[in-house]
DNA sequence: CCTCGCGTAAACACCA
DNA sequence: ATGGTGTTTACGCGAG
């Protein structure tokens, strides 16, 4: 019963946790590839199982190491050096978009060696590298068509193991290469690693670095001349393979890095997106160039304008071995701080995934949605539509994420608790919350017992907007409840009650009737409006009074129709807008949904019409058969005194205006013009 | 302190 | 008579 509308498909509920947009690339572009070498090889043998373990390691690697360079490029590029034969523009790469901009650059073989032969770079580059080759030949074997390495007569299985072998001994080869590099700088002094240690010897080496030192280093490095010669072996699938590895979280953090996150400009990390983009759209921004001051690490030197500021860039930043040698710097310092920031987005996440763990229903697991923190997850990933989901911290709309007695759910953008504590938009304005909001938080609140943080009016409204035809009877929108709400599955009569209070009372949901029965439909304009049912005078509620005397005078309690150009244009607008706004695409327009809605402008006119001959009519439109349309579709429109916007034409003829005095004190009447009040 | 929005409860009417 | 639906009001609470 509770299961019934099939209308909940929404899939976006755990694809953008985590910023896991890349995921989907992944499986464009690399997918392929590790489904053959991880999904279809159960049990094989050990060394293709080792070899795509050490694949993800080494793509990480990867992923390190082509910061670096790109780092290099980009400190390059802004500091006026130029590589010998760096392509200004990338060659065109088959890479899915988003991919693509996360990963603005890739590093050609061709530059690669460029770089390496430079003579400038650090163990860590040259170690990274290394294990950029060492990932690419990974790549390579295990690109091959998986062994079926139980069968001990496959005639391929010893050509695989021939490669395989082969493999191994460039691998080693290229270790010791490395050791001796490694071991060269050591004897420089230069580094102090032991000559085994597999890992990336920066973390040590940055950590705890201050300024002192690191001017310190770049004193040292300047003198510190390698000649490590790489064997070159190049590989054309390189551009393809750097590209296709590289979505994992460290590559985007850094990415999205504030670039503002310096201390006094000495550091300064930038997305090469971001940079390239504001290079072109401010020709006289420079990542290198604020305030004034030169922003090269240890500069600061004052340049009166942009273009003194070109000039010194290019006399004291010129392509010499202390101007490399600080960019290896820089490029240190960036590293350890994407290290840094990778601990402390592991941590959070263990943190978020501790606390969610605590989930009332274990299974669900709801991931808190925009767990993400701000500073990773990008806001063009799949955002909710604007207009529905303004993200200003006045209206705390978004996850929302409730925090109650139980469960929990964190996010970066509130913190809220709100099981008791009632939780609601903005007082001004109703903020729509999104399908998005719901639907990053439907598996949690599905199973969580957690009050949602959102109003009746707004779950309302987004029930029926999910509605495929955008209207829903009451009990429907009791069953969305229910499906939706975990919390909604208790205390029926309460929330049932709250919803039909908030249906009458907001003037944003419509009844509409037909011969079926009525249902409820949302003006989404209104809705943002968020503003109640004016009724008539305010009247005292007294049960011992006489009801329908009351109702004799006072008029405003017999609905009829009105403002009907004024009301029905904006409704169909609203409803439009509202489903481009939940990107529903299935449904165009309300009528070709539903032609009761695509008739109510019609219908409205007719009875407007109709209302026009009876201008005094006090009947109420309960009242069936009072025009053939409304016995075709009697729609019921709430009445509501006219605004001044909304009252232009002849509409407002439909209400007289002579109300009662004491209407003054109530607010809402201010700028009423008319209100009847007959009799 | 006041106002306002919201949730809740309740009374009541209407209808099937 | 009963239950569902719809309307209206009162009141408390929290936020601004």
């Amino acid at each position: 019963m509770m299961q019934e509308s099939g209308t909940e498909t929404k899939s976006n509920g755990s694809a953008i946790q985590n910023g896991s947009g890349g995921s989907n690339h992944l499986l464009e572009c690399g997918g392929l590839r590790e489904g053959r070498s991880n999904g279809e090889t159960p049990a094989v043998d050990i060394g293709a199982a080792d070899l795509a373990h050490a694949q993800q390691q080494q793509q990480q690697a990867l992923q390190v190491a082509r910061q670096l360079l790109l780092q290099q490029q980009q400190q390059q590029q802004v500091s006026g050096l130029k590589s010998p034969k760096r392509n200004d523009k990338q060659p065109a790469l088959q890479v899915p978009v988003s991919v693509a901009m996360m990963t603005p650059q890739v590093i050609t073989p061709q530059q690669m060696q460029q770089i390496l032969q430079q003579q400038v770079l650090s163990p860590q580059q040259l170690q990274v590298l290394l294990q950029q080759q060492q990932a690419l030949m990974l790549q390579q074997v295990i690109v091959l068509p998986p062994p079926p390495a139980c069968l001990p007569q496959n005639p391929g299985q010893q050509q695989v193991a021939t490669q395989q072998l082969a493999f191994q001994q460039q691998l080693l080869q290229m270790q010791q290469l490395q050791q001796q590099h490694l071991l060269s700088l050591q004897r420089q002094g230069l580094l102090t690693i032991q000559p085994g240690q597999p890992a990336l010897p920066l973390q040590p080496l940055a950590q705890g670095m201050i300024p002192t030192e690191l001017q310190q280093l770049w004193k040292e490095v300047t003198s510190a001349h390698t000649a490590e010669e790489t064997t070159g072996n190049n590989h054309s699938s390189l551009d393809l393979t750097t590209t296709c590895v590289s979505s994992s979280a460290p590559s985007k953090t850094s990415l999205i890095m504030n670039p503002h996150a310096s201390t006094n400009g000495q550091l300064s990390v930038h997305t090469p997106k971001r940079e390239s983009l504001s290079h072109e759209e401010h020709p006289h921004s420079h990542p290198l160039y604020g305030h004034g001051v030169c922003k090269w690490p240890g500069c600061e030197a004052v340049c009166e304008d942009f273009q003194s500021f070109l000039k010194h860039l290019n006399s004291e930043h010129a392509l010499d071995d202390r101007s490399t040698a600080q960019c290896r710097v820089q490029m240190q310092v960036v590293q350890q701080l994407e290290l840094q920031l990778a601990k402390d987005k592991e941590r959070l996440q263990a943190m978020m995934t501790h606390l969610h763990v605590k989930s009332t229903e274990p299974k669900a697991a709801p991931q808190p949605l925009n767990l993400v923190s701000s500073v990773t997850l990008s806001k063009s990933a799949s955002e909710a539509s604007p207009q529905s989901l303004p993200h200003t911290p006045t209206t705390p709309t978004a996850p929302l994420t409730p925090v109650t007695q139980g469960p929990s759910v964190i996010t970066t953008t509130s913190m809220h608790t709100v099981g008791p504590i009632r939780r609601r938009y903005s007082d001004k304005y109703n903020v729509p919350i999104s399908s998005a909001d719901i639907a990053q938080n439907q598996e949690f609140y599905k199973n969580a017992e957690v009050r949602p943080p959102f109003t009746y009016a707004s779950l309302i409204r987004q029930a029926i907007l999910e509605s495929p035809e955008k209207q829903l009877t009451l009990n429907e929108i009791y069953n969305w409840f229910t499906r939706m709400f975990a919390y909604f599955r208790r205390n029926a009569a309460t929330w049932k009650g709250a919803i039909r209070t908030n249906l009458s009372l907001h003037k944003c949901f419509i009844r509409v009737e037909d011969e079926f029965g009525s249902f409820w439909t949302v003006d989404d304009e209104e809705f943002k409006r968020g503003r109640h049912i004016q009724r008539g005078r305010p009247r005292k509620y007294c049960p011992d009074e006489n009801f329908d005397e009351l109702v004799a005078h006072n008029p405003s309690l017999i609905k009829n129709m009105q403002s009907s150009h004024a009301y029905c244009t904006p409704l169909n607008a609203a409803l439009q807008a509202s489903m481009a706004e939940n990107s529903i695409p299935l449904y165009t327009t309300a009528s070709m949904g539903n032609p009761t809605l695509g008739n109510l402008a019609s219908a409205i006119r007719e009875e407007l019409n109709g209302a026009m001959e009876h201008t005094n009519s006090n009947e109420s439109d309960s009242s069936p058969g009072r025009s053939p349309m409304q016995a075709v579709h009697p729609v019921h429109v709430k009445e509501e005194p006219l605004d001044p916007e909304e009252a232009e034409g002849p509409l407002s003829l439909v209400t007289t205006a002579n109300h009662s005095p004491d209407f003054d004190h109530d607010r809402d009447y201010e700028d009423e013009p008319v209100n009847e009040d007959m009799e």
